[in-house]
DNA sequence: TATGAATGAGGCTTCATTCAT
DNA sequence: TATGAATGAAGCCTCATTCAT
């Protein structure tokens, strides 16, 4: 199946890019570890680019359908952070590459995505709309305060790359997912009415 | 002098990484943005990767001295983060690059930085250190919770890095000093007792 | 066929690593005659140092395998020398680039072969595994004195790579073979009882 | 003196040129081993093409003077070849790198002296004018076997260059001094009557 | 679909040489 | 004479992409 194997190709692209960055991964490594050849990649995918583009939406979908899945239950903000926190560190730990993606190639490879509208944004529109529901839900249930939304969005997914950063980089002496209750209560705290 | 040089060459260099990365800011660009030739460039910096190692220590020696003056002055630790964030904003309204960098090279080129003996770690210790000071002092003078240091640094760091990405990324309304008394006020009921 | 074109490119660099030596051989210039790119040169050696290195290696073999056969023939240590003389000049005549790199490239570029663990010696250690038999089989059967290895060594491949220098040079007036009579026989006699 | 310093920066470039080639030895590390401005180096010698030129010269005289006292002396050519093969390898102890001079830049750069006359042999005509009066004046002498001269030069020089690039490599047990005696026996039977 | 040899533009870096001081 | 910053051409090598098979 054509499409079973893009997903593959996506996959390995995601994890050597999230690893390696974007411009020390090159296609003939991706096919190596694929063990495929060089030119069959293009046949799934037109260019590098947008393999880049397509493992940010793919990675962002993975994080929206987490958080669409906490949202949709009934849960008070606080246990809906709280839940969210987890799984965050859960994907850390079984799928890091998911989330180093964003820190290694999304915020750093701009002229990557800038072809896209609206500067790339749109690419992870998916995940950044559910932090924006859980939010908004939340100051309607006046279990939040009202504030700029950037900032509370701010507050969440940035000390959550905080965190992951530093495990990146082998300062953290537990695995994150230890960390997972002092981070989701500093963020509720943050941002509770 | 020769030292003018060199640093005007680290700026240079500074805002070209913050704004492109490293792998699309090529020694050919910098020079021509300096109006020198390329050979001359390795005269200063005995190649690109130095010059993003100094780039680095230039860019955490300035946060540093910065955060560093706060901690000098006799201010409850919730004043010290709005002078902080205020700071910050400044400098990114000044010199954006200085703030970028971190972002767009530091966080996400890994490899560049691995040679150094503690992984890089190390190129921003002056800043780190400073962070680290703050929020010990306000542990000690019981205006902080006490909780693992990179959890409140992740939140610290994190949200002020989020909001530069998403300027950054023009997706802000206004200027990001607008926000800043909201978000020392999340940062600070993050971490207060 | 792949190794059919790795000979080739071999044999080209060869040639030209020969003629202008190794800095003076450009690996644009060895892929313009070779009617390749210059990134293809790559799919077959992964460095110029490397292709130096097989060359050295090749030419080594093509020069023992002459003297390994004439050391199998039952001919006396006198006739053995004529052969090899006249053999090598046989080589000169139709590829004087194999015989030439010896001179141009091996003596002159220690540096490029000492990361080999023994210096870059071990690379043609066939042929001078070849000459140490001849001598030492010449001696065992009295017909060549006793005398340290190199001495000889220096004098019969010494006096060969003289010869070659010269016509080189173009200083003689005729082709090297015609003087191999008196040449063999001045190395016989400076090694004979 | 001017015409103490040039001296002085031909042989500082010597020993560099026969010690890390022609193309490994650059300018700035002549004029920091002089401890003077690259600039200046200009003021003495109008390119790196002239002085690895002079240097041959320089070198070719220092040998062809050694040997001319020698040649100049009532002996044998026996003698002759015996004294002038000791001196050799006191040369080469002493300032070895008169000798690997020939072997490491003159062997393998051959366009560098190719714009001369003659291909550059004309550059190292003094010693080999005075070999050339060793071998004839045997011969007039009936010491010698009358043969081809380049063949009796390649004999006596090649057999001193074999040994020389030997000791170079390091597979010599003992100084090359230890082996003159051979050597100067080897030569004389090689080319007496 | 699949292969992998081939292309060629472009990046980093070096270094002989010049020139203003 | 002496300095050393500046220039710029040129070399090695990489890699996204194409294409004949």
């Amino acid at each position: 199946m054509k499409e079973r194997k893009k997903e593959s190709i996506l996959m390995t692209s995601l994890r050597l890019f999230s690893k390696n960055g974007f411009h020390d991964t090159t296609i003939p490594l991706i096919a190596k570890e694929m063990r495929m050849s060089v030119g069959n990649i293009y046949n799934y995918f037109p260019s590098k680019n947008n393999l880049a583009k397509c493992a940010i939406k793919f990675a962002s979908s993975i994080l929206a359908s987490t958080l669409r899945k906490i949202n949709e239950k009934d849960l008070t903000t606080k246990e809906k952070i709280e839940h969210f926190v987890e799984s965050y560190y859960n994907i850390i730990e079984i799928s890091p590459e998911i989330i180093e993606y964003f820190l290694r190639v999304y915020l750093s490879n701009r002229s990557l995505f800038q072809s896209e509208s609206d500067g790339g944004f749109e690419l992870a529109k998916d995940f950044i709309g559910e932090v924006e529901r859980l939010i908004d839900n939340g100051v309607k249930k006046r279990e939040l305060r009202k504030q700029n939304f950037f900032v509370s969005f701010s507050v969440f997914i940035g000390t959550l790359g905080g965190m992951t950063f530093l495990n990146g980089e082998n300062v953290l002496e537990r695995k994150p997912i230890h960390y997972s209750k002092e981070i989701s209560e500093s963020i509720y705290n943050a941002l509770k009415v």
